[in-house]
DNA sequence: GTCTATAAATCGATAGAC
DNA sequence: GTCTATCGATTTATAGAC
């Protein structure tokens, strides 16, 4: 028999709440989770939610917080190339892998940007802080790998490559949620060179202009 | 006094059921928007709704095919350039033009997408055949832009680009619906440019190995 | 065809025994 | 801290008068 503590906190079991709330809002969203279902999933009565968490809305802002601090973990090493690639070819294991929490996470996320009825909503409010800081953690990543000459010349330019590339990111996994028949590890490459295509390019005029 | 025709069909009715559901789904998706809201927009009484629509997944699948025909009549004139630009730069207007009903669809489409609990369901079925139907018809515009000799090499090539294009344009819909700080005009500058490049690219690719 | 009233199911949240 | 029972609000859908 394993020792048991009795009179102590449990984070164990808000741990266990969190991960029923992410694998089920991941297929349902937020409006589609229900309470009852996440305390059936989690092993624990529908009262033991409450007790832990306050409501949904603050469940689920600290589910975005829980979500986040994994995403910042995987995306932190110091040697990584093609963010780009690796977030695009993960959009298609929405299923495939459930244990891939930074990828679950992105679906939740992409329902809470499109649900407007959501406005006001603590959850979503702090998925928008959330997005903002991912935002600026690309930002300095993608600027260490941009010609100095291209920063000088349009300070903005790193920012736009972001912009695009999120785009991106978020439309493959739109992609991936309608089923569509596709490659995403072939449409990562190209994803990944047509960005490499407008750095580049954008150098060269640069380039030329300066010799003329 | 105008007058009334009594005894006949009333598709006025049908239509102004299906432009309340869409304007209520644009900001609230499917689960979100209730019958006694369309009821209510519409100006009609809640039993009404069900008189002319069998119940409400039958009534978006109608809206779907309904927003489908608008979009098609939008975007099948002869002479249309840059239809990604178009399709990018009208994500942004998503609140400021409330009569713009081919933007308004997208947004409720990207939710029917994305919500994977509605799985079976018949208006999500539905949108998933006609983003199908989309995509081919975008397929046929661009491959019309591409040189033959890409085409002859890699015959799915247009197709790869309509993949990358709709994943931007989907992108762009989500930053809108997130309220990013974005010029969406020069973004859908530079993301022609990026897939531009791209055809550009494998063309000089092709000639170069010709001539080797 | 239009409209009211309401049924049947489900949701988030709470009370209170243990 | 855990669990059951239940409240009050809301939703889809229907019944039936007009």
């Amino acid at each position: 028999m394993a020792r048991r503590r009795v009179h102590q906190s449990t984070p164990e079991n808000e741990r266990a709440i969190l991960d029923a709330a992410l694998s089920l809002a991941v297929t349902a969203g937020y409006e589609g989770t229900t309470m009852s279902e996440v305390a059936r999933v989690s092993g624990l009565p529908n009262g033991s939610i409450y007790y832990h968490f306050e409501n949904k809305e603050k469940l689920f802002a600290e589910l975005i917080d829980f979500c986040f601090e994994i995403w910042k973990r995987d995306h932190t090493g110091p040697t990584n190339r093609d963010l780009l690639r690796r977030s695009i070819a993960g959009s298609a294991g929405g299923s495939s892998d459930p244990e891939n929490k930074a990828e679950a996470f992105w679906v939740l996320a992409l329902m809470f940007a499109l649900d407007r009825r959501l406005e006001g909503n603590l959850a979503r409010k702090r998925y928008l802080e959330v997005r903002k800081e991912m935002f600026e953690h690309m930002v300095r990543r993608i600027e260490a790998q941009i010609p100095d000459e291209v920063l000088a010349d349009d300070p903005e330019f790193g920012r736009k490559m972001v912009v695009l590339g999120r785009a991106l990111t978020d439309g493959f996994y739109v992609a991936a949620g309608a089923g569509d028949d596709i490659d995403f590890a072939e449409l990562a490459d190209l994803s990944a060179a047509a960005i490499d295509g407008l750095v580049a390019r954008r150098a060269e005029e640069l380039s030329k202009d300066k010799n003329s």
